[in-house]
DNA sequence: GCAAAGGTACGACAAAAATCGTACGTTGCA
DNA sequence: TGCAACGTACGATTTTTGTCGTACCTTTGC
């Protein structure tokens, strides 16, 4: 059995580097090496072409890509869905860093002096909602 | 002049390892490098003595730490302030992973299953107030 | 006085993550 | 038909992080 391979749905926690690609895929849906490769290079410092290709190359043997090389452009896919992947990130920084507390990094939050005020009214929507639902 | 210790107070951001010894410091304040070792190894994976304090030591130079060498035990405390540096942490994540929408992040939180009621409330309370102090 | 216990210094190494160059195959078209 | 443009494969290297062994100094108890 392949060493790389037999990963097939493993959670692996994405690097960096590889969370800027789902990122890209997960927004944009399948696309190329090109296609992914050029959004990044818009929005951060240029990578060469090939170190994206290599990078989602290992994404893909690690599970964390779907490749379809029906095309000779092969067509990448997130093998992962955004919001499990995004909360088990999430959980282990509130851990890391807060001790577990979301309300700790709520306190944070507001006090780095950037939040909006209609980011504020959206979040007590949610807290709103949450008490509807759970009511 | 010196290549490394030529960063008296620059904002680098900490990386996990360093994080984890900050940790320790902000929470127990100036320590010798066997206290923060031992609570390391209480709390996590052991780690060799030498390898914590070769950590310190690099933090010093990268002048996230102070030392204080007036004795034999060197004793160790965090050059840089513990909010300031998890604020920016925190900026950089909602940043990546939510597009610097904090209510993003709220409602992945709020629906990343365990979140206590009585979080909840601490954090309903954190709004009040803040409506309390702008107005 | 000296050995054991406990410190620091620091080079070397290992592991992980990221980047790139080069070889080579395919396609389209002048 | 042949060449330029565009693709993938993949080894090699660099960078960053993390870990450890060993040399050597200081203190302390006997």
């Amino acid at each position: 059995m392949n060493e790389l391979n037999d990963h097939p749905e493993k959670k692996a926690e994405p690097t960096k580097a590889e969370l800027d690609i789902l990122q890209v895929l997960w927004e944009d849906g399948p696309s190329t090496v090109r296609a992914v490769n050029e959004k990044l290079n818009a929005q951060k410092k240029a990578v060469q072409y090939t170190s994206t290709l290599k990078q989602m190359q290992l994404m893909v043997e690690k599970g964390m890509l779907l490749r379809d090389e029906s095309s000779m452009k092969h067509v990448y896919s997130a093998a992962i869905d955004e919001q499990p992947t995004k909360g088990a990130l999430l959980d282990r920084f509130v851990d890391t860093m807060y001790k577990g507390s979301p309300s700790s990094l709520m306190m944070q939050l507001l006090g780095n002096k950037k939040t909006s005020k209609s980011e504020l009214d959206a979040i007590r929507n949610l807290l709103d909602q949450m008490d509807s639902d759970q009511a």
